[in-house]
DNA sequence: CTATTGACGACAT
DNA sequence: CATGTCGCCAATA
């Protein structure tokens, strides 16, 4: 189902809205799938939520990589979970070894 | 139309 | 803390 709606043309209503909420996510900042779902106004929509990152059409332009599982750990990434941590280290997010989120409430970002 | 698929979450064990 | 189960939902086959 293709919709032209806001700049995400050529994608559905759905996934332009979860692009363009995680597109504002700033620097250093991250969120959650769960956020993003509510953000959207379908809180039970997660995996959805996640499928349509993984779709992601503009990795670029949006930094699906700020956005993290609600229990603390990074969750996954198209280009390997690997190199989402490294991105995130790189924003100054600090992630422990065992792969968990260090801080996670205080740099969690609530919309 | 039905079945399957996940970058998930909550809860039980 | 580590697993397993079940629920959820848009997209896709």
């Amino acid at each position: 189902m293709k919709i032209h709606q806001g700049k995400f043309t050529d994608l559905s209503v759905f996934i332009s809205q979860v692009l363009a909420a995680v597109k504002k996510i700033s620097k250093g900042r991250i969120t959650t799938y769960k956020f993003l779902a509510r953000a959207v106004g379908q809180p039970k929509a997660i995996r959805a939520v996640a499928n349509a990152l993984g779709k992601n059409p503009y990795l670029i332009k949006i930094p699906c990589h700020r956005v993290v599982r609600s229990d603390g750990r990074v969750g996954g990434y198209c280009l390997g979970a690997n190199k989402k941590i490294c991105l995130l280290k790189k924003e100054g997010i600090k992630i422990e070894a065992g792969g968990r989120i260090k801080n996670f409430k205080k740099v969690i970002y609530k919309f």
